[in-house]
DNA sequence: CTCCTATGTGAATATATGTTCATGTATAGT
DNA sequence: ACTATACATGAACATATATTCACATAGGAG
């Protein structure tokens, strides 16, 4: 766990501060959970999907190409997370996105991988 | 896979719109591919550490209280990625971020993870 | 050259994750 | 009540992922 290496740049000191100055404990696993929900490329196609149009399950499926089970599937991890919402009419059910942020989260990625060679 | 869904609140029209509005097939497979680079607490403090500084692997070990080897493997995934940059000075290997769209989709999460209830 | 230190890497293991299959639930129409 | 439709869910399976362990590599000191 601890390595010896005397190698530092900064100092003790300001290692402490750096430890002192994390947000909360907790803050890099939530943010971890939150970026998680990106990084799968059928829930991304979903989002996309839902930033177009407020939709239903069957119609995210074709769409998607995906199964109606696994498309809800992943709703269901998109609802717990908060990243849609949804509104049922009769037996359907329409899903939309839940805030504006999941658009900006797109912005800034697209254009780091546009900058790859 | 084909649902019989009669709900469609867009047309067929829309739909094909929709699908030929997508950036490119493998869009969403680099995306997510990106984002779940975010999407491990141990990666997320290893990039935060890192936007506070300059730093070798032993001393991310000692912040991360994460074993070298797999701080090592880590910092290999977010090299190959292009999330970190480094430059070596003898035994010793210095990390630091590649660019700067890193601190920019932490502040947007952060905002987003701040809004929940 | 030899030893020591800093880091990288492959195999193994445990855990997490996504999809499919089968089935359950809810609601509309008859 | 019965059937059909839209969606949800649990179990099973396959795959992916993170960590650990053991060892390999590389460079500096003696």
């Amino acid at each position: 766990m601890i390595d010896k290496c005397l190698c530092k740049l900064i100092s003790a000191e300001e290692i402490d501060k750096i430890l002192g100055q994390l947000p909360q404990p907790d803050t890099m696993e939530r943010l971890a959970k939150f970026f998680k929900v990106f990084g799968d490329p059928s829930r991304l196609k979903l989002l996309y999907f839902l930033s177009r149009s407020e939709l239903c399950v069957a119609d995210l499926a074709s769409l998607a190409k995906m199964g109606q089970s696994a498309v809800s599937h992943q709703l269901k991890i998109l609802r717990l997370n908060r990243f849609v919402k949804t509104r049922k009419e009769g037996t359907v059910v329409y899903y939309s996105l839940e805030d504006m942020h999941i658009q900006s989260l797109f912005d800034v990625a697209i254009e780091h991988i546009g900058e790859e060679a």
